[in-house]
DNA sequence: GCCGAATTGTTTGATAGTCAAACAGTTTGA
DNA sequence: TCAAACTGTTTGACTATCAAACAATTCGGC
């Protein structure tokens, strides 16, 4: 799948099937749910990546820029905290951005350690230009599921995500 | 929530919630069907790979071990292309697995450039040891979903992950 | 049969993403 | 006042991944 796109083949039937080829058995792994849900996770995930890179963003950097927008003056461990990552990872991060001119490091007086993160105008406008391209994607993403399925995906998808409450037996 | 593991935090109050914490602000995410997505996978995924850590064994080991043991004389570029990775990335990993004893490596006088996969007795046995503890996590990452609810929640996740039919536009 | 094209496993970089640990500056609470 | 905690940062290591090139082997059209 992965190579699919980056090996050509130009053999006209060795494409994808030979006569018969019998398909990988996946009876095992077919039963469970995390299966399923990171095969879904990658198919969107790759489609969410190659919509922002057509914008110049990589995932990270469009998740960064939409929880900014959403909280001016949040510190980067807050950030770091919200999208799962380490607080040093945020650093090369904001560097970034900070290099394309879309977030500012702005030192509040009131607690001179941290980094209140801001959008410059750029990042306003890069912001907007993303929501548009969000919402394609989403449309695609679902596109095989009705409004009422998909509500009930992310309901129970939300069920799944849901810390076990420390009953680690 | 990755560092949230990692660091102790000893101060009582400071834990979870300063007095009021405003908690970071989701909404631009929060309706994405990938975001809910992100975070059950993540999730599902740190339980399995730390299941499977106890027996000393990897994601990708057991996803490999699993493949083999339903598909004999499987090639190396079959189980990359199963396993959604380069056939290159493959080597590695049957490389350790077969300095682990659990996989053999055969050379078939049919087609002497592939490599046909084999589970060795040793291999058999970790599968045999490995199923029950995925039926732990099955039931551990489902525990707050019905019977009903858990097919359909694979039912819609299957759908999600159908490759979009060429149309790139 | 012959020979160029394709396939397979492999090696060798290169890249990205992540964390852990240590640090200095700053704030906080007893 | 001062030890403990928190913040951002740097550094180093590690993992996972791919791309490209290679030799050995097979295949298909002529």
């Amino acid at each position: 799948m992965a190579t699919s796109t980056a090996h050509a083949r130009t053999r006209p039937d060795a494409a994808g099937d030979r006569t018969t080829r019998p398909p990988v058995n996946d009876r095992r792994l077919a039963v469970l749910l995390g299966y399923s849900l990171r095969r879904a996770q990658l198919r969107v995930f790759q489609d969410f990546a190659t919509a922002m890179a057509d914008l110049g963003f990589t995932p990270g950097q469009v998740g960064a820029l939409l929880l900014i927008e959403s909280n001016r003056g949040l510190s980067q461990s807050e950030l770091g905290a919200a999208l799962g990552i380490d607080r040093s990872s945020v650093v090369p991060l904001i560097d970034r951005l900070q290099a394309m001119k879309l977030v500012r490091r702005v030192v509040r007086a009131s607690d001179r350690r941290t980094n209140a993160l801001e959008l410059t105008e750029a990042g306003e406008a890069a912001v907007r230009r993303i929501l548009p391209v969000l919402e394609r994607h989403e449309r695609r993403i679902a596109a095989r599921l009705s409004p009422a399925e998909r509500q009930t995906l992310m309901d129970l998808l939300d069920r799944v995500a849901v810390e076990q409450d420390a009953k680690e037996k």
